[in-house]
Formats: structure tokens, C-alpha cells, sequence
DNA sequence: AATATTTTTTAGATAAGACTAAAAATATTT
DNA sequence: AAATATTTTTAGTCTTATCTAAAAAATATT
């Protein structure tokens, strides 16, 4: 049995660890779920007590193959559930986070699989993230961040990195939505701004948005 | 902010309390959600000094006003969910309490709102109990148990008092369900059974069944 | 009314998960 | 390479919610 708690940690160590296999810092951890490195360390310990995690003193933590399996599936019914809250609940993505954050340790197997069917097998969230399947598994859509896009080129915004409320806010205050074609029309080094077209209009975005939107390539 | 344990120590008192109104015994708290009384105590003395509940010393709790509101408010989660889990997803009445034990918790005043509105704001729940609105109100439909209804009188069963796992399997292997008509056609005094008549069949039920079937009156 | 039984409370202990402060190990500077 | 800075770990404390065992109060029985 793996609590909430611990199905938190496991989360944080395989978005940081590169899926997982690369090792964590302990710092890195404190600093993404928001508690004391000591803490950390403590929680480190029980993971790999548990044979979730592959745990060195003093050299960072990677997960288990039995630790990855067990944070893709919370990955993937936060994913689930968030899509259930904007399709189905009419909730807008910025919203979602936190009610995805509490129901995505839900106990039961045969709900998921059950909210799966009924929101026909998703293969992406509404921010754009891959969803695992039941095995763990999922393909991501090739992408490139506007940053390292040519100028002329454009694509389909696929994925947003950032998340935040305050992003994806901003998104909605300027119309831009996952499945829109983008056209990178200019970028100007004085402030590393670019400016990019829709269908609907052209405007410049910063440095700091640009990384954060991804487009099919 | 109320706990997970405090949620479910007002959803006891409110259900072994008349509403919540009667005084309840610490025993019968322990006993209904498998705790020592030791445990009880301690609880009661917390809701009591969050002014959830009315306590005093060996004469039991009751819940106060707020205390009240909480554990409805508790109730209409947990029964919205049940709904959602039978009617959207497909599951059997049997099988959503324990789900419905862990979403009841999930912080979120907008999410239940937009499940009210996605269920169509529905009245009773998949075992006939009602859901109440979110000020607390309900009206629950007039029902008399067939082991108080007179022979050759009919209703429709609109609610099961029990809700176990055993006995909903049972009425399922039995093809009883609510919103059947059910007649009594007879009552055995030797061994206090029931003959009963439905759309489809004429069968005998066991006293223990008869207290737990509800028809409207 | 006195005794026995049951119920409830208190006192003290435990486990999970977090914290602070200090010690130990590793990294970075000079 | 020594000194300094940063990171990580340890040791000890706190809170929440539980438990056991014993004491106190209430109820039941003779």
C-alpha cells in the first residue's frame, strides 16, 4: 500500500528525474513539493525501504521500475480526472490543478478504468500532456518550443510546459488555444520577443511565453 | 478547516443521531466506524472545541448547527458521487459506496456544484436515500418498511435501508430494483416471511430482507 | 442500598509526516 | 590544497489520529 503522501514524492522524483531514471537531487525535491530538504530525506528512505526508489546517501535518488510504474499511474489519473473536469464538468483548464491534485489518489482501479471509457480512451490532457494507458505507456506528439522554432515556420500549439494559473490565464485573455496554428513571423534579439500569427491575428509574445508553447514539428 | 476523520465522526453522529439532533453514545460511534471509544472521546473533544458538536462528559454528543451543515454537506457529496458512479459510469449499485467513502473528501465547492448540474440535480441517490441541496435541505419521499405494511396493499420501492454489499447482491440475483411496484400478498407468522409480487414473479422473503425494503406509501 | 457490570474517560504510547537546528559530506573558491 | 559555501543527513520535537490499560462514572442487578 503506497499513501498519499508517498505517491506525491514518487510523482515529484519521476517529472524531475527524467522519467524517473535520472538521479533527483534532495534539494530539487524540497523545492517542487514545497517542504524541507530533511523531510525529503526522511521520505527518501521509506521509498526505498520499499523498493520504490534506488536511494545512495548523499547522491540522489532514482526510481524503481516498480516506483515508475506507480507514479505513471497517478500521472495518469490526474490526467484522466482533469480531463474529466474540462470536458464533462465544463470546468476551464486553469481551474482544474488542485481539484486533479486531491483526486488523483483515489483508490480504485476499476474507476479509472471505467472513467477512461466513458471519456474515450484520451490520449492528452487538456494542457497537452500525454496520458499513460493502463500499462503505463504513451506517445508523445514531437514538438518544439517557439523559442527554438525558425522563423517562417508554424505549427499546431500541442502543449503548454508551464501550467500555472497565471499562464494559463494569460492564454485565455489572448485566445490562444491548444489545436491552434501558429505561424513564427519574426523574433527580435533586443528582448528575445517573438512575434507570432494565428488565424484570428498577430502579436508579439515574450521570451518567457515563447518557451512555454509548443508546437507540432 | 475540517479533517478527513472529522468529516467522518459528523457523518456517524449525524446518522446515529436522528439528524444529528439526539445525543450519541460514544460505543455507538466506535462501533459504527470500527474505533475505540478511547478514540471517540478524543475526537468528540475536538469537534467539540471547534464548536462542530455539543459535549458533555459521560451524556453523549450531539451535533451543533455548523456541525450540522458540515456533515450534509458531506452527505450530498457522497451520494452525488454515488449517482454519478451508477448513472454516468456505469457502475452497479453494489459496488460505490467504498468509492464514494474516498470522494466524499475531495475539497472543491465549484466541483460539486458542476456534478450536481451534470447529474441534472438529482433528489435520491442510487439506493433511494435523498441528496440534499446545497443549503441542506431535502424532502424525503414517504415510505413505510414491508414489515409495517398491511397484506394486499402495494408501493413502489423507492429506497433499501441497508446498503451492504451482501444484501444489494442480493436483490440483484433477485431482480428487485428500485422503482418496482411490489404488492404483499401474505404474512407467514411461523417464521415472520413475506410472499411479495412483483411485475415479473411471486416470491417469499425473509423477514430480514422485508425491514430493509422500503415502498412509498 | 450495596455490589457488580458496563460505559466512558484519562493517561501514556505509537506511527506517519512534517519541522528546526546542528552535524557531516560534498562542491566551489581562492 | 585549504578555506568557504552549499547540500544533505541526523537528532530530536511536534501534531494528528490512533491504540492499550487503568481509573472514574453511570447503570443494572441482587
Amino acid at each position: 500500500m503506497v499513501t498519499l503522501s508517498e505517491e506525491n514524492y514518487l510523482k515529484a522524483i519521476y517529472h524531475l528525474g527524467n522519467q524517473g531514471g535520472d538521479a533527483v537531487s534532495t534539494n530539487a525535491i524540497a523545492e517542487l513539493i514545497d517542504t524541507k530538504a530533511s523531510s525529503v530525506t526522511d521520505m527518501i528512505k521509506k521509498l526505498a525501504e520499499k523498493e520504490l526508489a534506488n536511494y545512495i546517501k548523499y547522491q540522489g535518488v532514482s526510481l524503481t521500475e516498480s516506483g515508475r510504474l506507480t507514479a505513471k499511474s497517478v500521472i495518469r489519473k490526474h490526467r484522466l480526472w482533469e480531463t474529466f473536469l474540462v470536458n464533462k464538468l465544463n470546468f476551464s483548464w486553469h481551474e482544474v490543478h488542485e481539484i486533479a491534485e486531491q483526486l488523483e489518489h483515489i483508490k480504485s482501479e476499476k474507476l479509472i478504468d471505467k472513467l477512461d471509457d466513458f471519456l474515450d480512451y484520451p490520449t492528452h490532457d487538456p494542457h497537452g500532456d500525454p496520458i499513460p494507458d493502463k500499462l503505463g505507456n504513451y506517445t508523445k506528439i514531437k514538438s518544439k518550443s517557439i523559442l527554438n522554432i525558425n522563423t517562417g515556420s508554424q505549427g499546431v500549439l500541442i502543449s503548454v510546459k508551464d501550467s500555472s494559473k497565471a499562464f494559463l490565464k494569460y492564454l485565455n485573455k489572448n485566445e490562444l488555444a491548444l489545436g491552434d496554428t501558429i505561424k513564427v513571423i519574426d523574433f527580435e534579439p533586443f528582448d528575445d520577443s517573438f512575434t507570432i500569427e494565428t488565424k484570428s491575428k498577430t502579436m508579439t509574445i515574450s521570451k518567457n511565453v515563447a518557451e512555454n508553447l509548443y508546437l507540432s514539428i
